[in-house]
DNA sequence: CGCGTTTGACCCGCGC
DNA sequence: GCGCGGGTCAAACGCG
């Protein structure tokens, strides 16, 4: 499954933080959002193109269709890569980064004290965004390789929460995974962080594409 | 052997 | 100060 950064234009409804910091109880004191699950098959060519190439990864294997609460006009892509690909919609991935950098960032903060004790480095607020999907899978392709190295079980739920690391060495993004005991069948995955690196998958996609293009620029 | 997962221990903030 | 809960570490383990 590979992303594409015009199949996934539309990105994913934001989540209000608070609601998914709180261990999806039910003293939220945000209301779930009014209107269904959007039924967009995450592994649809609206979503990720290409789904039949060759990949090196073994979670690359095809996902159940899932259904995504999404936003129209928020560039996914850029908001995972940091990167302005829709230029257009920056101004809406801007306020979606910063409403959760604004959320999150206390959590920041408390979870990058350890083996700094006497050093408190306040730590630059990191963007963190959540979205809901509907799947069988806990864990969805979004073109980045993730080292799981925790979980835990939060209060308040049947299920536990996992905390994965991107692989790659220069990257600090975070991100967490948990089952809603309230609806099971629905995976709340809550990002933080944004990777300075461009995404492995699209890049293997692309690379071919852009090479075939540079070849035949020549004539 | 390298990479990823598991899991108990540990750290820290917060509320009482 | 103490206990609780969330987040992270790191050794052990599994797998290809």
């Amino acid at each position: 499954m590979f992303l594409s950064p015009y199949s996934l234009r539309g990105a994913l409804r934001l989540i209000n933080l608070q609601t998914m910091d709180g261990q999806e109880s039910n003293q939220a004191p945000v209301p779930p959002p009014p209107q269904p699950l959007l039924s967009v098959p995450f592994n649809s060519p609206f979503l990720f193109a290409a789904p039949s190439l060759p990949s090196s990864s073994s979670s690359s294997s095809l996902h159940p269709p899932l259904e995504t609460q999404i936003l129209p006009d928020i560039d996914w892509v850029s908001l995972l890569s940091g990167q302005g690909v829709l230029g257009e919609n920056k101004p809406m991935i801007e306020s979606a980064v910063s409403l959760m950098a604004e959320n999150g960032a206390d959590q920041d903060e408390k979870g990058n004290k350890d083996k700094r004790k006497g050093s408190r480095i306040k730590k630059a607020s990191r963007p963190r965004f959540a979205f809901q999907t509907r799947s069988a899978d806990d864990i969805l392709d979004d073109g980045y390789r993730w080292r799981k190295y925790g979980q835990k079980a939060v209060k308040n739920s049947n299920y536990p929460r996992s905390y994965y690391r991107c692989t790659h060495h220069t990257c600090n993004v975070k991100k967490q995974v948990q089952r809603l005991s309230k609806d099971t069948s629905i995976v709340v995955t809550t990002y933080e962080g944004i990777h300075n690196h461009p995404c492995e998958k699209l890049m293997e996609t692309l690379t071919p594409l852009l090479k075939q293009m540079q070849f035949l620029s020549r004539f």
